[in-house]
Parts: C-alpha cells; sequence; structure tokens
DNA sequence: AGTATTCTGTAACGGTTGCTAAAGATAAAA
DNA sequence: TTTTATCTTTAGCAACCGTTACAGAATACT
C-alpha cells in the first residue's frame, strides 16, 4: 500500500468513462461537470489523479489507442498487405459501429476544428492520426521489400488513401451510416488496389480556378 | 429606406467574418466575444441581426454552400458522369486548399461530436453532408440513366464511396495535408471507377470478433 | 499513540459563456 | 417638429467554465 489515505475509485474505470464522453462529445464539448459526474468523482480528485482536463483527454487517448483501437496494429499482422487493408477495414467498421460505444473514431470526432484553448489537443489527436498513417505506410513498404506489394507502388500513397477512406468513414459514422453502408464503401476502396503488373499513373491535370467568385483559388500553396 | 436608424454594418460582411470564424474553430470552438470582434460590431446588434449564435451559424452555413462550396453543384454539370467526379475532386481540393479560408470542408469541421447544447447544429450538418451525398448520387441515376454509366452500377454505393472520400480529404485538411497530396488521394479513388462490363461484386466477409476485449463487438447494429 | 501522507467532500475562486434590458442616436413618416 | 421605428452603446444578467484552497477522513510509518 502506498502510503496515505488509499483512492476510493477505478482510475481505470474512471478514465473508461472519460474516455466514452470524450469519444461522444469531443474535448470542448466534454464539460469538467460532466466527467465528474459519470466518472463518479469529485473534481479534487480528478485533478488528484489525472492532473487536468487535458492530461486526462491525452490518457484516455492513449487508452482508446491500446483498446478500441488495437484493431490497427492487429489487422497490420495479416500476411499479404491486401489482407491487412482487408482487415483493417473490418476492424474500424467493426469498432465504429460498436453501439458500446459512440460512433465514430476518437481521432477524428475529438477535434478537428478547435478554439485555441484546445489547440494543443487538436495537434496531439493529428498526431495520432499521421501516425496510424505511418503505422500502414510502414507495413506497405515492408509488403513491397517482400514481394507481396508491386515494386513500382508508392507505400505512402496507399497508406494515406486508405486512412483517407478510414476518416471518412469516421465522418459517415457521425452522420448515422450502418454497417451496410460502410462495408459497401470499403469494398468500393478496396476495387482499386494495386494489381502486379498496373502502372502507379501520375495524371497531374490541371486545376480550373474558374469555379469560385470570391474566395480566390491560387495554383499552389 | 426602410424606416428607422440604418444599419451601419454591412450584413453580408458581417456574415463573411463569422463564416470563417466558425469554420476555423467550429461551432463550439467559436464565442460570441471572437465572433463580435472579428465582425465589428457589438452583440446587441449581432442578436438584432442574426438571431442567436445558432441562426448566425445556420446562416454563414448558407452563405457557405452557396459560396465557397458551389463547386460541388458546379462540378455535377459536368458532361459524364466521371468527369463530373474528377471535378469534384478536383473543386473539392481547391475549395480545401484555398489558404484564404481555413482548411477543410466546414460541413465536418463544423462539428462531429459535440455537447448537448450544440446538438441541433450537428445534426443540421449531417443533414447537409447527406444532402451533399444525394445531390451526387442523382447526377450518378441520370448518367445510368442516359447509358453514361454502366446500369449495374449502384448510384447510391457509388456517391457514398465518394463522399466518404472526400469527407476523408477534409480530415486530412485540417492535419496540414498538401495540395499534392490531396490528389494523389484523389487520383487513388478514381481508380476504381466502374468500367462497362465490370461486376458490381458484393463480397460481404465475415467480420472477426476477437480483435477487442474489454468493448464486445456485435456482428449487426 | 503520534505523525506524516494522501485521499474525499464542500465550497469557492476569477473568468467566460450566451444573451438582454435600458438608454441614447439616427433615420423616415406624420 | 413631433412621432415612430430601428439602430448602437453601455452595462450587466445568471449560468457555467476549468481550477483550487481548505478542512476532515483514512491509511502507513515511527
Amino acid at each position: 500500500m502506498p502510503k496515505g489515505r488509499p483512492r476510493e475509485f477505478d482510475t481505470d474505470k474512471a478514465l473508461d468513462a472519460a474516455l466514452l464522453l470524450f469519444w461522444r462529445h469531443g474535448y470542448e464539448g466534454t464539460s469538467l461537470a460532466a466527467l465528474t459526474d459519470a466518472m463518479g468523482i469529485n473534481t479534487p480528485s480528478l485533478y488528484a489523479a489525472f492532473g487536468s482536463k487535458e492530461m486526462l483527454f491525452k490518457k484516455a487517448l492513449d487508452r482508446y489507442i491500446q483498446k478500441p483501437a488495437s484493431y490497427l496494429p492487429n489487422a497490420l499482422q495479416a500476411p499479404t498487405a491486401r489482407q491487412a487493408a482487408e482487415k483493417l477495414f473490418r476492424g474500424a467498421i467493426n469498432m465504429v459501429m460498436n453501439p458500446r460505444h459512440p460512433d465514430g473514431c476518437l481521432l477524428v470526432q475529438g477535434a478537428l476544428a478547435s478554439g485555441p484553448v484546445a489547440a494543443s489537443v487538436r495537434k496531439e489527436l493529428s498526431r495520432r492520426r499521421t501516425g496510424a498513417e505511418a503505422l500502414i505506410r510502414q507495413r506497405f513498404e515492408r509488403a513491397i521489400a517482400a514481394g507481396d506489394l508491386p515494386a513500382n507502388v508508392d507505400a505512402e500513397k496507399l497508406a494515406r488513401y486508405i486512412v483517407t477512406v478510414l476518416w471518412g468513414m469516421s465522418v459517415q459514422a457521425a452522420g448515422g451510416a450502418t454497417r451496410a453502408q460502410l462495408e459497401e464503401v470499403a469494398a468500393m476502396a478496396m476495387r482499386c488496389w494495386p494489381e502486379p503488373g498496373e502502372q502507379s499513373h501520375h495524371e497531374e491535370q490541371p486545376s480550373d480556378a474558374a469555379s469560385i467568385e470570391i474566395y480566390s483559388v491560387p495554383r499552389t500553396r
């Protein structure tokens, strides 16, 4: 036993309750009062155990990665890159559609746009999303090295395409998409999987700058 | 001239300023103080002209649809469905990457998750996203009727796939994606465009329910 | 037993939230 | 010129925000 008065609540259970709230209402949409209420503790206990609202969020984020979002590293262990991608979509749909927790992915729902106070949280989420993308890219790079994927495939582009569809599915989930609909999207997305002997075909079409009037449209950024 | 004292500010310019703020910081992340500051007016003027924060948001949303997001209906006027889709991606990238306004799409950045007070705004955004999807679906349905798209193509699925990639690109934009990266994603997405004589191939693979422990994974929802 | 340490509960902090009442200013209508 | 209508300004509303000081309770160490 540590020393002083023992903690009367389960830290992990409290963290789970906080995770669910952040997940459903986003960082800014979750108040301390709602948190302490759902966690069943008082504010000083929360601050003693987790530091602050922001630190609590980041710890909930860690828990999210380790638990409900563990499908990602798991999927990447599939024998082939294609199977990994398929398992990735399947796992993401299972998580996103799980009625035991909110719809969508915390990395997306947590905060895309926010006020100045939540800028740090927003950047952290962006960093984690990039991390997920990197994990997938590395899997594809290994697949290329092993001859599992054609050598002319760009692992970075392929990974970015996959996660873009994943993030899009999270947005769709927030709009009430059904499991069947997401499965159809995933099937569609897998149709452009690179087959051996294909070109990576880089087109680079010119962009038309005439559609928007007031907000002018530059060529590059 | 109406009757009483004339308004001293340009309603449309004020609305534009509000739109930019909502776009960058989301509905909840934008405070009345920030709004009145950016719009150059006092709170009572805002309430007299726009009603409330929520009504102001919805009017900014209307303006968003009519101005920067007008690329969508414009793109759908392209002669073929494929050209429409390509123009859609090009227009979306132009808008999302325009340095004159925040990154991403307001329909996504505005509010995916939120506190209870912003639930109405969240639903409204979801409704508008569905509306965009429906617009694209109808274009594809016309293309099928005209023989432009193969008859075995499912317009609804194809439209949902396209918008899913679009929403995903909005998330990517929030994470600092570059124009070139988004163009690569769009090119990738267009690779699974249905060619004549293709199957719509419905696979329906079983989902594995073993990856997540605490949060159990049901089969259907 | 006494002390040190860490928890819990109450209560409150200053600041901000979205919103509005009240009074003065500026126009058209009478 | 007076009246009426609508604006702007100042000021402030109650409620909530994230956070903390403080006193009491429960444990371990001496």
